[in-house]
DNA sequence: CTGAAAGCGCTAACAT
DNA sequence: ATGTTAGCGCTTTCAG
């Protein structure tokens, strides 16, 4: 049907012969992977039947398509997704935005969690062929990198994030990890977010349960008791002195966290103890601080990450406070990792799930498919351990 | 052949005028980004010049030049990667391989490291206009992306490491974090690690000088003698009974590791103590087993990571075992992130560091500078704590 | 159901 | 010094 070679080489337009353009194509393919255009030769079929095959794109008599993908798989056929992203436009690349840039204690605290978020999220994106690129943004909301994004995922942003503003401003879709406002609308934007408002009096109760279990003498491995019933027996030895050590980002977990603790506070009757760390202090800093008030002051103590909680831990150590006989701390983190302290009751928290989560969200709407908002609920998972030598 | 059909090639040159070429032009640019024409045609300049001076590539008058950026500028004008990617044929994106699937315990010890070092790589590759995607792998190596990589990091392989075979099968750069083996010549390729072979000698010199100063009374929290010529004052009350606590996989990192603590051994005449993690053996029963010899037959143990640290430390504290006057506790690791274990002795790790180093090895790689391999210092972080409570 | 044609945005090699 | 030309590898109308 072709008489001879199909496909670019006789496009040289100009003057060249046939024979030459051939070998200028032979000299290539020693160089270049293996193109659309070799397989249509192999297969005897046009670069487009072959494309239209790779892409599952329809309407292709069944011989042709096997054979087309019989050869293709026998030259180690590989579409070149630069071609792809060119002409379609769309380069299945997924940016997790990150600002690594902040202050050293906001790197400290939440790079482990944004690096989990990126672990979960290459997992996930790449199970629907597309792939994840960590994507640092200047302070201006820029996102600096020379991919083009098809889509971002932004974590925990603060109220109009200019990344988020930005990225709207550009019509990319945007999975926002942790909420945001003001919501936008017409943006095609998810957010995915931890039920903060249900997890907090949960756990709450729950170190309310166990003071009192335990200023009754049973040594507090017992649990399940409804936790709202507890109230009216707290005064007997020490009452319950709940404090929440939070955080000066003004994320929307963060002030979600500190709404349900105040709420909590005010529907149990308590006064609401905050301690929140300062732009560059030590997190071990803000801990001796609060923990100094004693165990007559404050004889709990809620932590909005890990990296607090390790200095009310390490702050607990120093000031001789035993865990949880003289202070409970409870955690929002998460409660199976190998470095987690046994001795905190935990609001688990996965961000590798919310990673793998937040990348199908954003591929659903990548898509065109409908997505939801997710609400991810909070597990409590009890204190483990007590501690030792005490 | 190609008289008969006027197909192609009448495309763009041959008969159209530039009027003709411009207005088609002006069609595309409501719906696309501004791309190199509309710049070429607002400065009064061909593409190929708007090219050329966005590229500082050479030859163009100062006047052209100002007058491209600022016009460029003004239409908010950003090359398209994609289009550069394909006709340049780089992408100038990396990846960092992830073996994500690997076992539950192995995900746990080195996911961390290996997220940490995506951070560090991402940063300093924005720096240079690379970016970073991680990128998962399958179990023969295979490196699943869809995205066109210009080289890659790997961390920690194994020796003859299927995705580093792959890689440099297919020619790509690659950047080793952490040794490979066997060594291949001709081979883009660069290792960056640590000099693990002078960091164990000197924390186990340094563990042994503790050992003895607080057998002589003094609390230790004096260093710096000359390590070596403690050996001789050793068998006073208890002797230096240091343990290796190491994992199942044969990475350098690993290998290098144990035979550096093998060889302190034998040169310091001390019976070596290997303990090392089974395949799928929680950390923390490994430490249990290991300390329960009891402080006579044990009293240090050095780390491979920090995994392995707070299963030895939750051990240790199980037991009762004070640490450092029971046991000493060494471990590479970060010494000053904030869940670091200040009772512990660091031979310190800056996972972040790292992976920018790695970044910077390949960027220099891939523009044909000439790379040579690193092997990094580990500073010995003496312990900052001691027990409280015992 | 298949193929030919027309580029996606950019740049290297040649013209001018 | 600047412009022209010819595609990079692929997909996508539009004809057959």
């Amino acid at each position: 049907m072709k008489q001879d070679r199909p496909g670019k080489q006789d496009r040289p337009g100009k003057a060249k012969g046939p024979a030459e353009a051939a070998s200028k194509r032979q000299s290539f393919s020693k160089k270049t992977a293996v193109g659309i255009r070799e397989v249509a030769a192999a297969a005897g079929v046009s670069p487009a039947t072959v494309s239209q095959v790779f892409n599952h794109k329809g309407e292709a008599s069944a011989a042709t398509r096997e054979r087309v993908l019989s050869v293709g798989d026998r030259l180690g056929y590989r579409p070149n997704p630069v071609g792809q992203a060119l002409r379609s436009g769309r380069s299945r690349v997924i940016g997790v935005v990150v600002s690594y840039r902040e202050s050293a204690v906001w790197q400290q605290t939440y790079m482990p969690y944004y690096q989990s978020i990126i672990a979960g999220a290459a997992i996930e994106a790449v199970d629907h062929g597309y792939s994840i690129s960590a994507a640092p943004s200047t302070e201006d909301g820029e996102i600096e990198t020379r991919l083009p994004l098809d889509g971002v995922i932004v974590v925990d942003p603060i109220p109009n994030d200019p990344v988020v503003e930005q990225c709207m401003a550009r019509g990319l879709a945007v999975v926002i990890d942790g909420g945001y406002s003001p919501a936008t609308d017409g943006a095609r934007m998810v957010s995915v977010r931890a039920d903060v408002a249900q997890g907090i009096p949960t756990v709450l109760d729950h170190l309310w349960d166990q003071h009192v279990a335990r200023a009754h003498g049973n040594a507090g491995n017992k649990q399940g008791e409804s936790g709202g019933e507890a109230s009216d027996q707290s005064g007997e030895n020490r009452p319950f002195r709940p404090a929440l050590f939070t955080g000066p980002r003004l994320d929307s977990y963060t002030t979600d966290t500190t709404n349900a603790y105040q709420s909590w506070c005010e529907m149990r009757g308590l006064e609401p103890i905050v301690a929140t760390l300062g732009h560059d202090q030590p997190p071990l800093d803000a801990a001796r601080a609060l923990l100094a008030r004693g165990p007559r002051e404050l004889n709990a103590v809620h932590c909005l990450n890990e990296t607090y909680c390790s200095a009310a831990t390490a702050a607990a150590a120093e000031l001789g406070l035993a865990i949880p006989t003289d202070l409970q701390i409870s955690v929002a983190g998460s409660a199976y990792s190998v470095g987690s302290e046994e001795r905190a009751a935990y609001l688990n928290l996965d961000p590798v799930a919310s990673g793998a989560l937040c990348a199908r969200s954003l591929i659903e709407l990548l898509e065109g498919r409908p997505v939801e908002d997710h609400l991810e609920p909070m597990v409590l998972v009890p204190a483990r351990r007590v501690d030792f030598g005490a």
